[in-house]
DNA sequence: ATGTAC
């Protein structure tokens, strides 16, 4: 392959074989060396073969080895030529993070980490086979799937702040018809779980604040105490993306090309819209369960505290949404596939109440480590479909990480002050900070690039993991 | 990520 520098933050992987666009990374040099495999820029190449993407195939800083498309890929297609991916949004749809802050400073905090960080981990469900989530019936599931957070409200989980503070409001519309049984099933007994693998709670303190202004628009204060949840869809969403791999590979629609985990369907085909139909149900599906998350933190912090935290903003960082860009000089409508990215809108692209800022775009590092609240900077539009990375990345496979940390994570989280919570010690080494790149240098290149700048930094005080 | 295998 042909990689070429061309500015400080910018690889192109130029045109060869049957690619329709250039593969564009962005990167700092260190990240880019150290850090990014050839498996990786090849999966960036691949999908630049895939009919009707539109100007080049992305990623982010923070790329890596996924199913198909790599983790940290960035790809739009015509929303009327071109195709959708299930391996484009990741089994995991709607995998992403939710933010709140607490009012509360450090100091207040403190005396009650330990009590707090138990009441969170009793509270939220963890680990891989958690069931013990919220019983909802099967009209329930259905309108959850349907209308998202709007259900969420009817129901006292969520405010209206909620919805505004949420991508989308937290509600995509579709027809909640396309999930299969199977789906729902588990789905219904895993509402408002955590989930496992990397997905995590984490309380923290601000420590730093690089944007006063954007800053306290978004409800942060220095040495603020604030609490950041990862998670997705569970079993639900990766259930619909099983089920669609599998109808696309029994299908005489699906679109094949050179890798086969890039299966695809045309947008306007049967199986293209009932997929993108199914999606958005799971999107709603990982938005209340997040939400559900809230709620709870809310309840332990109005406990302890007699606090309501707010929610700073939940996000979405593994999804395909229909957007209108510009694109040549004329605006057309795309599927935008974002995976292990983040939707980046800068001001006056962003809804309300973020027009005149941009909205909060949540970055969580590895365990142990920073996580970032960045804005989109104007140029990311045209730079990136207004996207930008989602967090460290792997640089070491789970089992690497075991054979390598085991035993000594623990010694390591305690030296750092961090209480850890893990659902297992096995997670724990899975999550070894070290098998992941550095979150300060992933977003040192996100803003070098232009796609996004810090607006605060977080570092954990506690973290709850699967 | 995931009732850890098509």
């Amino acid at each position: 392959m042909n990689v070429r520098r061309i500015d400080d933050y910018t690889y192109m992987i130029d045109k060869e074989d049957d690619m329709l666009v250039p593969g564009i990374v962005y990167s700092s040099e260190a990240l880019f060396k150290e850090s990014i495999d050839e498996g990786s820029l090849k999966q960036v190449m691949n999908v630049a073969k895939l009919p009707g993407i539109i100007k080049a195939s992305y990623a982010m800083p923070d790329i890596h080895l996924g199913y198909g498309f790599p983790i940290g890929g960035v790809a739009a297609f015509d929303a009327e030529e071109g195709i959708v991916s299930p391996g484009g949004v990741g089994y995991d749809i709607n995998c992403g993070v939710a933010l709140v802050s607490t009012g509360l400073t450090y100091e207040e905090f403190k005396p009650k980490l330990k009590v707090v960080t138990d009441d969170l981990f009793n509270e939220i469900p963890s680990g891989l086979t958690s069931r013990k989530g919220l019983k909802v019936s099967s009209s329930d599931l259905n309108e959850i799937l349907r209308f998202g957070l709007k259900w969420a409200m009817d129901h006292d989980l969520a405010i209206r702040d909620d919805l505004t503070h949420t991508e989308d409001g937290g509600s995509i519309e579709n027809t909640g018809s396309n999930v299969s049984k199977a789906a729902q099933q588990r789905g219904m007994s895993q509402i408002g779980t955590l989930g496992a693998g990397n997905h995590f709670l984490e309380v923290q303190k601000v420590s730093d604040i690089f944007d006063k202004d954007s800053a306290s628009r978004f409800g942060l204060m220095e040495n603020e105490v604030t609490v950041m949840i990862h998670t997705g869809s569970r079993g639900l969403g990766h259930q619909v993306a099983t089920d669609y791999i599998r109808m696309l590979r029994e299908s005489d629609q699906a679109i094949r090309t050179s890798d086969a985990e890039l299966i695809s369907a045309h947008v306007k085909s049967s199986l293209g819209e009932k997929y993108l139909d199914a999606m958005r149900s799971a999107a709603n599906f990982a938005f209340v369960n997040r939400q559900i998350a809230i709620y709870r933190i809310r309840e332990v912090f109005e406990r302890h505290f007699g606090v309501r935290p707010k929610l700073v903003y939940s996000l979405a960082h593994n999804i395909a949404k229909e957007e209108t860009h510009a694109v040549d000089g004329s605006r057309i409508r795309v599927i935008v596939h974002r995976k292990g990215a983040t939707r980046a809108f800068p001001s006056n692209v962003s809804s309300s109440p973020f027009e005149d800022t941009g909205h909060p775009v949540l970055i969580p590092g590895s365990m142990g480590t920073a996580s970032y609240v960045l804005v989109g900077l104007p140029d990311n539009l045209t730079k990136s479909f207004g996207t930008t990375c989602h967090g460290s990345g792997r640089v070491l496979s789970r089992s690497q990480a075991v054979k390598r940390y085991a035993g000594i994570v623990e010694k390591e989280l305690e030296r750092k002050n961090v209480y850890a919570r893990p659902a297992t010690k096995q997670v724990l080494y899975e999550e070894a900070p070290e098998s992941y790149k550095n979150v300060d240098e992933v977003v040192e290149a996100v803003y070098g690039a232009r796609l996004a700048r810090p607006v605060a930094r977080m570092v954990p005080l506690s973290v709850v993991k699967g």
